[in-house]
DNA sequence: GCCGTTTTCGGCCCGACTGTTTTCAGTCG
């Protein structure tokens, strides 16, 4: 049966986020509250769209997820609601689910507010309560005081300033704030730092990134922290204590130092990097064997001693599992494939021999970004990379001012200066490629006779990003199956914190790459990293080819390559599902071929 | 309500912080 009502999985989230809310105002079981909040984070941070998985009647795949929530789902997904959530939820008042966003605030702390202080209006809820902390009204009530009306205030203001979530910054962005403050540190503390590492969703490479967080391994915490808050992009601190210090710098945003001794090293690294469900079900699974986990290490439930760990190697082994790489630690199966001894080995930076896509300043014309440095000069910065080959991927010569003749004239006198360019520079390989629009009708811009001057082609949507998923995977497809294409570029036109991907049918535009051995990019430029990891562990499951990109436009953009591979890392990703790992007659053999889709 | 090294019944992640309290509840990561 297919549905007509297509919840996502952050709708979904956040509907059982409030069932658990009003089931814990309500008394219920607290662990019933636990599974419902927990299916919510599972399904929200699913690699699947939960409609997808209920249309094969798979929904019960998601861990967290059991028969009783699927049974509501089901119910959710065939009529657009689900009667004993209607039921439960018209118990509390609804303006209580309003003020659920505000940082500080669960669900009694809601409640409370919402029946104590006469809050009605749901639209209006945030508002009244602002109105109310003014008036001192929150300070007299019990379990309240000064303290926590000022707090309110303080949340409601950050609220109105879109501060709470969903201001985060890019990865690329964080790694340089973190790559900067760590050079300070080094500078100024080094001889009193024995490691350091960033932790959270840094070091597991995210995409988008909250606060960035440090390690430090020391024996002088004191010292270290002390130069920590002394530094000078600094605008304020936030905190400090004996273990750890949070700065607010300059650009608004907010670091944490944590700093431990070395003994202490290994556990400190491996609560702090995350994730939290990953955290929550290892210690889930040594709790199994008796155990007990905390950033001090592991404790025995028997005997209450505690084990520590100065290398992350081994506390892992200690719990019977192999290292787990950072990328990965998301709780989607992580666990189980380190106990089986069956971790897929992660792609590496140094196995990628070329960059296939990148935009030179060589002009032909096109309706998009020409890039700013010459071939040449990029060249010298991949041979400085120990790259085998370097693709130039110019887009298109614009549709509109040009002839198919004069497009065939540009394409010749291009591969003319390709030519000579590979006459003059033997220690690297180029590759001829094109990046062509995909237009609203399928159609690609490419003159009979293109074929002969170009190596193959990329394709990707520049344009009418707003069609529907059923006409946008058309068009796709279609532009796909020009015999040209060999590579679909930055596929879900993404742009982080700017702009939500068009909608595809990921299942038919994998089962075409695949049955027409044609790959998908991982475009590593920083505000896209597109495809994303979650649908590039899909694209790999059923054995799509990754094409890595930088999509540079100028020489130094060529050092972004390492973002992409951690995207493909997040991925599963090994060096067997990526071309760019291949060696350049391989390679060029590849491109070279042409499929009609 | 979910789930399975042992367990289809009987458990269910850990510690810190904060503000309000006289010993703790709520929230967070």
């Amino acid at each position: 049966m297919k549905s007509i009502y297509g919840f996502t999985n952050l709708e979904i989230a956040r509907l059982l986020r409030k069932v658990a809310a009003a089931y814990t105002i309500l008394g219920e079981n607290r662990f019933r509250v636990l599974a419902y909040e927990s299916a919510a984070t599972a399904i929200e941070h699913a690699t699947s769209e939960a409609k997808d998985l209920w249309d094969d009647g798979k929904l019960e795949d998601i861990p967290g997820v059991g028969k009783n929530i699927a049974d509501h789902l089901d119910e959710l997904f065939r009529t657009g609601k689900v009667g004993h959530f209607e039921v439960v939820l018209k118990k509390m008042p609804p303006a209580m689910f309003n003020l659920l966003d505000l940082p500080g605030f669960g669900p009694k702390k809601a409640h409370k507010l919402v029946i104590e202080l006469g809050i009605n209006d749901p639209h209006n809820a945030i508002n009244e309560l602002k109105k109310a902390a003014k008036q001192h009204q929150i300070a007299s009530l019990k379990n309240f005081g000064e303290k926590s009306e000022k707090d309110i205030l303080e949340g409601i203001r950050l609220y109105e300033l879109g501060q709470v979530k969903e201001n985060r910054m890019s990865l690329v962005f964080a790694d340089q704030l973190a790559e900067d403050l760590i050079s300070y540190l080094k500078e100024n503390a080094g001889e009193e730092i024995l490691k350091i590492e960033k932790l959270g969703s840094l070091r597991r490479r995210v995409s988008t990134i909250g606060d960035v967080d440090l390690a430090i391994a020391t024996r002088k915490p004191e010292e270290v922290l002390k130069i920590f808050t002394g530094y000078p992009r600094k605008k304020q601190i936030i905190e400090r204590g004996p273990t750890g210090a949070s700065l607010l710098i300059s650009s608004g945003r907010q670091v944490d130092l944590r700093v431990c001794s070395p003994e202490d090293w290994g556990s400190m690294l491996q609560y702090f990097t995350g994730s939290k469900q990953h955290n929550i079900h290892l210690r889930e699974w040594a709790r199994q064997g008796g155990n007990s986990l905390s950033e001090y290490g592991i404790k025995s439930l028997k005997n209450g001693m505690i084990k520590q760990f100065s290398e992350e190697d081994i506390f892992y082994k200690y719990l019977g599992m192999e290292w787990i790489p950072p990328e990965i630690r998301e709780d989607t199966g992580e666990i189980e494939a380190a106990l089986g001894k069956k971790l897929p080995k992660l792609v590496e930076l140094k196995e990628i021999r070329g960059d296939l896509q990148t935009h030179s300043n060589y002009n032909v014309e096109p309706s998009h970004d020409l890039g700013a440095d010459t071939m040449e000069s990029m060249l010298q910065v991949a041979k400085d990379l120990n790259y085998e080959y370097l693709a130039f991927s110019e887009h298109n010569p614009s549709v509109s001012n040009h002839s198919e003749e004069q497009i065939i004239n540009i394409l010749t006198a291009r591969l003319a200066y390709i030519e000579h360019l590979r006459k003059s520079t033997n220690s690297i390989h180029i590759l001829n490629l094109l990046e062509v629009d995909i237009d609203t009708k399928g159609i690609l811009n490419l003159p009979k006779g293109a074929e002969l001057l170009l190596d193959g082609c990329l394709a990707s949507i520049h344009s009418n990003f707003n069609l529907g998923r059923e006409e946008m995977t058309k068009r796709v497809i279609k532009g796909l199956s020009h015999p040209l294409v060999r590579i679909f570029a930055h596929p879900t036109g993404r742009l982080l914190g700017t702009r939500e991907g068009y909608e595809l049918d990921w299942e038919t535009i994998f089962r075409f790459l695949l049955d027409n051995d044609k790959a998908i990019e991982i475009n590593a430029y920083p505000n896209r990293l597109d495809l994303p990891d979650t649908l590039v562990r899909e694209a790999i499951k059923r054995g799509v080819k990754l094409s890595l990109g930088t999509d540079a436009h100028n020489k130094e953009d060529l050092n972004l390559m390492r973002f992409g591979v951690s995207v493909a890392r997040r991925g599963w990703s090994q060096a067997s599902d990526i071309i760019n790992t291949w060696d350049y007659d391989k390679i060029l053999l590849w491109l070279k071929k042409r499929v009609r889709g």
